[in-house]
Order: C-alpha cells, then structure tokens, then sequence
DNA sequence: CTTGACCCTCCAGTCACTGGAAGCCTTATG
DNA sequence: CATAAGGCTTCCAGTGACTGGAGGGTCAAG
C-alpha cells in the first residue's frame, strides 16, 4: 500500500509517517520504483501510533508502548507505570490551565472593552512587585 | 542594572531576557564595557512580560500587549478581544487535556499492573478500526 | 595577583512536525 | 503516443520559546 492510502487508514498526514520512518518507528521496505510498500503490520503500528499521540504519550513514550506491545512477555505493570505517569503530567497541566484560565476570566470580565484607554488587564500586568 | 540581578527582580532566567532583547521586546543600553545596563523602565517591561507569559500569552501577544500598554489612546477593548480570544484557546486546550485524562484514567484504573502481559492499555490503542 | 562570580557572543539542540522546492513515477485522457 | 494531473521521492529550512554549553572578557575581594 503507498504512503497516501496509509495516511487515509491510520489518520496520519504522509509527511508525519515519513517523519516517523526517518526516526525509526516504522521500518517498510520499498518497491522497485522506491516508493514505500507499506504491510498490514506496518498500518496497524501506524494507527497504534496514532492513537497513543491523541492521547498525548510523547514520541518516546510511543517507541516504549510500541515495544512493550510487541513483547509478549512484557509485564503490564510495566505499561501501567508509564500510563500513569503520563496521566500525572497532563494533570498537572490541567491545573496549571484552569489557573491560568481563573485568572484571566476574572480580568476579562473587569475590562470594559469600550473606547477608553483604562483597562484592568494592562494594569494587573503592570502591578509592580517591586514597589 | 546589571542583568542578574534583573532577572530576579524581574523572575525571568537572564537567558530569558538576553533572548527578549535578540528579538526586540526590550533595548537595554551597554555599558562601557558591553553589559547591558537596564533602566527601570526596562526592568518593569520585563515584568510585565514575565507576568502575561506566566498567563499563557504568546510572545506575539506579548508584544502587541506591550505596545498597547505604552499607548495612552488605546482602547481597553482591543486588549479585552486579545484576552478573549487567548481565554478561548486556553479553555479548547483544557478540554483537550480533560478527554485525554479521562480515556486515560479509565485504561489506568482497567490495567491490573502485575506480571502478567494482558494489558487493556496496550489492547485500547491497538484497536483494530479499520477491521 | 589570583580566584570566583559575573558578563559577553555564538552555535546547537529541544519537540514533533510542517512547508516547500526540485524532480521522478503513474495513470487517465485525447 | 504525448501530455497533464496527481502521487511519490529527497532534502532543507522553519516553527515557539527558550536552554545548554563553549570560549572568552570583566570586576571586586582578599
């Protein structure tokens, strides 16, 4: 199968799945012509790949996955770990966010948005720490 | 002043702020002997920019924030619409990470995390959807 | 006079792509 | 059979916002 169809089944833009191939997450042999043949295998790890970005595993964390789940052998608490791990940063940003979103919902609704130079926002940025 | 002790008034890595000036966000002058000698006004700039990038914004932002704020005939709606618009893409980037934690946490609390290989984390993202 | 803490510049690397140029291959149509 | 559209190839450069490090100048204290 050619890169364009490949992009189509795993939800991948084909410049992405060259990328991935440059950095050795997906190795397919080519034809004669040196197009990419891709092999089931090769579209299954694809979306496999896919799936674990959307949920925002980095891209060293998706190498790590993607072994794990060719190792028949592998211990789940292994996967669970790292899982978890992930879990704790995207909490942690969370709630970085939602005070970052706290804050300037509350100096949104301060500002008049009118005509006039006086604005809240400016000024909660100003306000000197220093003084 | 020189830059170290800026960068602790100003809670900014004096890296940080070498790399505002290579871009244009402040002017210090120089010294005799090269080192930059910040004035107050550049010391409160740096501030302002330390506190809008701690809310998120982006240096572009930043920048047009900046120039909002030194001029005196703004009109506070510009900046609100700015902040709006930022407040918007911090809540889509909240969701985000909500849908992410939430899949997430699922599979975590499915996974049994012992020895043995049978992991519903790893069976989620292999999930065949093209079968 | 030396030591250590500053300061300087410049280059490279981060992360995960993304855009674009230049050029070959394939397929459909006239 | 020629051509045109579209797909494929590689390679290079850029994104955002820094960050690390090399290599070297400057300054204040003892």
């Amino acid at each position: 199968m050619n890169i364009g169809d490949v992009a189509k089944r795993a939800g991948l833009p084909a410049k992405t799945i060259r990328y991935y191939e440059d950095i050795g997450l997906v190795k397919p042999p080519r034809d004669a012509n040196g197009y990419r043949a891709f092999r089931e295998q090769d579209v299954h790890k694809l979306a496999f790949l896919s799936r674990a970005r959307a949920l925002g595993f980095t891209i060293e964390d998706c190498r790590t996955l993607l072994t794990l789940y060719e190792d028949q052998t592998r211990a789940s608490a292994d996967v669970k770990t790292l899982a978890e791990a992930h879990l704790h940063k995207i909490e942690d940003k969370i709630a970085q966010l939602q005070s970052m979103r706290d804050t300037l919902s509350e100096l949104v609704h301060a500002c008049a948005g009118d005509n006039r130079p006086d604005c809240p926002i400016l000024k909660d940025l100003a306000a000197d720490t220093n003084a």
